[in-house]
DNA sequence: AAGACCTTCAACCGCACGCCA
DNA sequence: TTGGCGTGCGGTTGAAGGTCT
């Protein structure tokens, strides 16, 4: 993980974590006495059993009380993402795809926040879309999906230090036929100057030229943007200014899901 | 047929944040 | 105001299955 700023911030935290230990602070689980892996057939049903009899929360307390030798937050991992009844299984749709990548252009790796606009999608579920489909949806139509810019446009003003894709572009540069050897097998590769790598990108700010459909509720039209609930933007196309409606919590857009789970 | 390589996705890990005593 | 606790979030990992050579 980077989260870090820098390696001071990492230390303070390391500390701060430490005088949790020594303060007395309790582990999230004890770790030599819970289940790890995939989950078993037993455990599911005990699960879903406990869980429609109490309902949820609690989740530090759940697994004790359901009679599972698991960590909390993996039972709660575990209803979230797979055994909730509301969950919509199967494939996504063309629909949801376009919605996944809209939504992504404008909060970037918010994935629940995504997922609350998606019913019956979980936030693991979209990431993992994502990360195996729509990257690779975006990168065949030539735009870079980190920054929704075309590719090419992205290379010419914008300043890109990565090491990880320092490697692919080796690999592209050593391929004579301008074709990626894995997944963008037959997707055709733009020649680019070989520049140094370091996932650092420096650019300004990206603004979709074309807006999305705005989004009608009762009677008032709320353009895309306001109704993921950015505040005063300029690319707000709303007819009114008042149009401010976080996560369409007033116009009702918000999946239930995100006002249960959250 | 078999091993290497690749893809997918469930699950884990560690940090952030809000609540409450 | 402070610190503990519970929960949520996003990044990462690794097992399993699929595909390629």
């Amino acid at each position: 993980m980077s989260r870090y700023s820098s390696s001071s911030t990492a230390s303070f935290l390391r500390l701060k974590k430490g005088l949790c230990l020594i303060m007395g602070r309790s582990p999230c689980c004890e770790k030599d006495h819970t289940n790890k892996g995939a989950w078993t057939k037993e455990e599911d049903d005990r699960l879903i059993a406990y869980i429609r009899a109490h309902g949820e929360g609690c989740w530090r307390s759940l697994p004790k009380a359901a009679g599972l030798l698991r960590c909390g937050k993996s039972c709660r991992l575990r209803w979230i993402n797979y055994l909730r009844p509301d969950l919509k299984r199967g494939n996504f749709t063309e629909e949801e795809d376009e919605l996944i990548i809209k939504l992504h252009s404008f909060l970037g790796n918010k994935w629940s926040l995504i997922a609350g606009r998606l019913p019956g999608r979980t936030d693991n579920e979209i990431k993992n879309y994502w990360n195996t489909h729509i990257r690779r949806k975006l990168l065949s139509r030539g735009i870079d999906p980190a920054t929704h810019r075309p590719l090419n446009e992205a290379s010419q003003d914008v300043t890109t230090l990565s090491f990880s894709e320092a490697k692919e572009e080796k690999e592209k540069l050593s391929n004579p036929n301008g074709f990626i050897k894995k997944e963008e097998k037959k997707i055709p590769v733009q020649e680019r100057c070989p520049d140094l790598n370091l996932d650092l990108k420096i650019s300004p700010p990206y603004h979709q030229t074309t807006q999305p459909e705005p989004l009608k509720t009762e009677g008032r039209t709320l353009c895309f943007i306001c109704s993921l609930g950015v505040k005063n933007s300029k690319d707000c196309t709303c007819s009114s200014s008042s149009g401010y409606d976080f996560l369409g919590l007033n116009s009702g857009l918000l999946d239930y899901r995100s006002l249960e789970m959250k």
